[in-house]
DNA sequence: GTTAGTTGTCATAAACCTGTAACACTTATC
DNA sequence: GATAAGTGTTACAGGTTTATGACAACTAAC
């Protein structure tokens, strides 16, 4: 469930070196060293991030970000540039080809790691391993747990990814083929009313503490998570 | 308690970068721009282990060392050096100034690791194994011992390391993928369902003393440890 | 070489989860 | 209140994941 994290740089050591880091802050990291094998990566695994290197042999970083932002696949995943000094001129053009954010070499570790770490809670905060709290109710994503006002409750596995799903997009009405998209993954053939039932089964976990109610039916539109 | 590491490296995010790298691997790491600060580094919180850059301002890493090595407080500290490729005539001037180990720059953080590791154990195998305790249970890295409320429990070598990794990392679920990498190493290759069967055996190991529920079944997820 | 202990794998059983269909219920609209 | 559309609820068969016991290969110590 860890953040999937791409590092695309030709330097060997410099892209180990932050590969290590990453892993070591439990992101999953992938390196590739330029941009076929990035290439080849995104269409595999698609990441949740990607770091990439201005610099790069064949084509370049900024080509590689505009290819990707091109594609509707793509589009979505965020990508972090890292610069040399002072690449002001760059930096605009950068901006210009959608990219998220910037880090000028040499930087400092600390400061990649909160810069990922905002830009993940923003676009995909389901990936993140932070707790979630609702009121009483909180949600473990590194432990797997859920407690409401201390005891805890069990879940099942797609219980769970729909309630974690829940809470980090509250207060907003989902049909059951967009949580059938984000919940259970896209590609998948699976009955609408299939939902339903799953809700259901939520909501009876929920239930004996009371907070059923959170889980909210919106006739004619879907589901929606709220205090 | 960890290990207690002195990095002495002028340039900022590269001294950052190690520490964060360290850190995140479990050492306590300090840092120093150059000579001075590093003395006073060293008189304060004697350190277990010193990278040591060989390019530093005014004093150099190598005249600092032998000046470590000198005197009786600080002659015990092992010091890894951080030189720039190909300099094999320092590389000799180093060895005579009793420097442990030598890693070229730039370096891959796991072969730093690596050293820094074996080093450690060489020379202070104390501080890499603390006694770890969870409630009545407790894990002794040294004497490879586990014991609960008094009573000795005997465990094979992979289920004791295994025990030992939960017991660092408790309340978070680890993906059999995860445990094989953590516990058994990296590039294994053995097959995921055989964690199901060293889980099982620690699990028995645990069940004459009723604890055997510290390790949790996590559906779908993994295993985790917690009290 | 023998022995006791350990390890990875497999086959099978057990536990659990999942998607679906069928039916009951609710709501909106006329 | 009749109708139709949208949801809630339940049961269940099939499937997946995990637990367990047995086994042969391996290791280190004697």
């Amino acid at each position: 469930m860890a953040a999937k994290i791409l590092v695309v740089e030709d330097e060997a050591p410099v892209r180990d070196m932050i590969c290590f880091a990453l892993n070591k802050a439990d992101y999953d990291c992938f390196g590739a060293k330029d941009a076929v094998e990035a290439r080849r990566q995104v269409a595999e695994t698609p990441p949740d991030l990607i770091l990439m290197d201005w610099m790069l042999p064949e084509i370049s970083g900024i080509e590689l970000t505009r290819e990707l932002k091109g594609s509707d696949l793509t589009r979505e995943i965020p990508v972090i540039m890292l610069t040399a000094r002072g690449e002001e001129d760059d930096k605009v053009r950068g901006l210009e080809s959608g990219v998220e954010d910037y880090v000028t070499k040499p930087f400092s570790p600390r400061e990649l790691m909160a810069r990922i770490k905002v830009i993940l809670r923003r676009v995909s905060p389901d990936v993140t391993e932070e707790i979630i709290e609702s009121g009483e109710l909180s949600l473990n994503p590194a432990s797997h747990r859920v407690e409401f006002a201390g005891s805890e409750i069990s879940l099942g596995p797609t219980e769970f990814k729909l309630l974690h799903f829940f809470m980090t997009h509250p207060d907003k009405v989902y049909s059951r083929s967009r949580l059938l998209d984000r919940v259970w993954g896209t590609n998948v053939f699976i009955e609408e009313r299939t939902v339903d039932v799953h809700i259901r089964r939520l909501r009876m976990a929920l239930e004996p503490h009371g907070i059923d109610g959170m889980i909210q039916t919106v006739r004619g539109a879907g589901y929606r998570f709220s205090e």
